[in-house]
DNA sequence: ACCTGAACACCGTTCAAGT
DNA sequence: ACCTGAACACCGTTCAAGT
């Protein structure tokens, strides 16, 4: 019973069975997700180089299902909202795993086609290649944040007792919605798209 | 040999050692630790509940860093940059530490003091308590999200061999300045600051 | 090529024993 | 009260052995 015929595992098994026991647990272990595979934990290392690369395959799992916008039928701010929002999006699904990804160096294909369509995005909106770094940088930033926020069992929305009285009848005010995190985050990207928008014309009238 | 007459130990001690460890090397264990403080690792466990109050520690060393302006002196928007720029810069010293940040939730009085003066700095601009709690969230996730940016040996500034033209000449433009991260991060922190201008103006025209 | 089981060095935590 | 050393269950990874 050493080799089947067909075999048990793939990278693709391999990933979604990860990808369960983060959403569910957090964190995984391999002697966790062999068992989950009904497998032995060194039969992994035939199709997987170590538990780093069953990181970088989930986070490839979660970035394919961003679907990215037609950019010839929008303007370039709806555009950036609609990548954006995808992006936003599929880390929110799957919040447990970012804290993961972050302390890993990326380069996996399906992550840079977003960054390829942001940058053809601001390109569209007259942005130059030095302000459209910064731009994509300052998008990324706000983006993975928020899905962070979204994510950690939060702070500041549990435990203030000693806080000032502005914090504490904010906080009153914005707990009970359950869409909070999906608005928030809408807010604050009009609010960087304003404010590439204003950039853009200034550029196109000075330069 | 067993008890000293003065205790080697001190959660300070502790927390200063173990942020030496991830500072410089992204992570630590408790025989690493115990190493570096000539001890046991046993010996932790008579001042710490286990590894998770080490990394509250941590964070609460680097939030003291923190040097929050006086209200009084400054409009509400210096005050908001001041903080959140003081925020930023005191992750970004310890990069490194964000990832183990990120999974836990924080009951830190050392933290929630910075959320009190954000608070407080928006009420006065007139902020309303439900849209302050939103403005604090999208504050909070961009500087977080900064300072994970500047913290990741990161993606798309190596490796993108098949991306577009757009996006490699944005690379292109922006690699070789060294104060990159703090000038981006202070860019899209303006950006949002113009934005909930606008919106206490609009506040305190219509309300 | 692909799975198994034994083995290795390591980890976090507990606990009786010492002063 | 505070440190030690032995012990426990667990982890990631390697490797010879099987088909």
């Amino acid at each position: 019973m050493a080799r089947p015929s067909t075999p048990k595992l793939s990278t693709r098994a391999i990933a979604d069975a990860a990808l369960g026991l983060v959403d569910a647990h957090g964190e995984f272990t391999l002697p966790q997700l062999a068992r989950k595979l009904s497998v032995s934990a060194s039969s992994l290392y035939n199709h997987v180089q170590g538990k780093g690369e069953i990181i970088e395959l989930m986070r490839g799992r979660a970035m394919a299902e961003i679907e990215l916008p037609d950019l010839g039928n929008v303007s370039w701010q709806e555009a950036v909202r609609a990548i954006a929002t995808e992006y936003w999006a599929s880390y929110s699904k799957h919040p447990r795993l970012i804290p993961l990804l972050t302390s890993h160096t990326v380069r996996d294909s399906t992550t840079l086609r977003v960054y390829d369509a942001l940058a053809e995005a601001l390109a569209m909106a007259g942005i130059e290649p030095a302000q459209r770094l910064q731009a994509i940088t300052i998008i990324d930033s706000f983006v993975l944040g928020s899905a962070l926020d979204a994510a950690a069992p939060k702070i500041v929305w549990e435990a203030a007792p000693e806080s000032s009285n502005y914090f504490k009848e904010a906080l009153e005010a914005g707990l009970s919605d359950s869409s909070r995190p999906q608005t928030t985050f809408e807010l604050g990207l009009s609010m960087l798209l304003g404010a590439l928008g204003h950039q853009a014309a200034a550029g196109s009238d000075g330069g």
